[in-house]
DNA sequence: TCCACCATGTAATGCGTTACATGATTGA
DNA sequence: TCAATCATGTAACGCATTACATGGTGGA
């Protein structure tokens, strides 16, 4: 369970509202953890009644914006799960049923499918890419900044072996598909 | 929502009671889709309830138990699933979350846990590679193994870059940790 | 003035997880 | 005969998802 501690840690970078964390977790948080704006109230409201962020009205803003910031109690419970012990990663991969289902029943209009996802990885690692490029040419770094790097280059490499896994289905599907 | 549809292919390669399609999500099917009892036993009588499945009692079986048969119906919906259009795939990496977290609160006892996790996904290879040496020897198959072996080197690829990032964190961690 | 949008929130539903329950069978 | 185990199932809870609601602000 996450969702809190990927909270925590985006206002340990820096303060923000409600909405200004939905939108970090459709750009750099949300490469490797989503959340639609409705659990980030709800989990923001109880990160509050933990005592683990405060918010305060922003005045002269839209609406009703309020900024969180972060309370030394909710760095301390980030620290805490961040050494906690781990489950390995649980993966759910729907394509691999597919491909299983397809080797059982026979050719279908996967292969379309397939075109169509390989388009969007194409483009998803392009992104990534112009990141890398933009925000990390330099190779001495610091701790924090070849962390960052190392997590960016974890979303390419995963991106490009996508890519290539469903070139080659792709090519086995096309054989008589 | 593949879990329907992760037991029906299930039942298409192989007729099977609850219990044993419990025991295929331990291995084969459940390397990308995991699954407990409990969700089985329900998702199966919703199978039958759609008429997708039938299930019949097993004589002189221990226990209640019963064997699910793929109904012509259920067979359809499976072709209709495999050629439905798809999302990309929703990526939820902890371990990603708490690399953040370290960059940003500092050293922590996160290297301990990436050093288990190693050793587990080292482990996780070496079953793969098991399989794969004894299940895919010959290199000219038909489609149907070629695609089973795709989705088995999909896995080996995916530990495979999974310990050569934990080797690339650890090397990081222990600059200073 | 009024419409579109922004920021926040409520409600309903469903899958996934955990704990517990039941009946039957095997083996010591 | 009795304990362990197998096979199936029930119940409760939580996060994730989707649809919808509210109120305020800015621009046409």
């Amino acid at each position: 369970m996450s969702l809190p501690h990927a909270l925590l840690t985006s206002l340990a970078e820096r303060p923000g509202s409600g909405s200004e964390l939905a939108s970090r977790f459709d750009r750099s948080i949300g490469y490797f953890w989503q959340a639609t704006h409705q659990q980030i109230y709800r989990e923001l409201a109880r990160l509050e009644a933990n005592g683990w962020v405060r918010s305060v009205a922003i005045e002269g803003a839209r609406g009703r914006k309020r900024r969180y910031d972060l309370l030394p109690q909710g760095l301390e419970e980030l620290a805490r799960w961040t050494a906690e012990p781990m489950d390995p990663p649980a993966i759910r991969d729907e394509l691999m049923v597919r491909l299983r289902a397809e080797s059982v029943i026979g050719p279908s209009a996967l292969a379309q499918r397939l075109t169509e996802m390989l388009s969007l990885h194409r483009q998803k690692l392009a992104a990534y890419q112009a990141i890398e490029r933009r925000d990390f040419v330099s190779s001495s770094s610091d701790r924090r900044r070849r962390l960052q790097h190392l997590v960016l280059k974890a979303g390419v490499d995963f991106e490009r072996q996508r890519i290539a896994f469903y070139e080659d289905a792709l090519s086995i599907l096309e054989d008589d598909g």
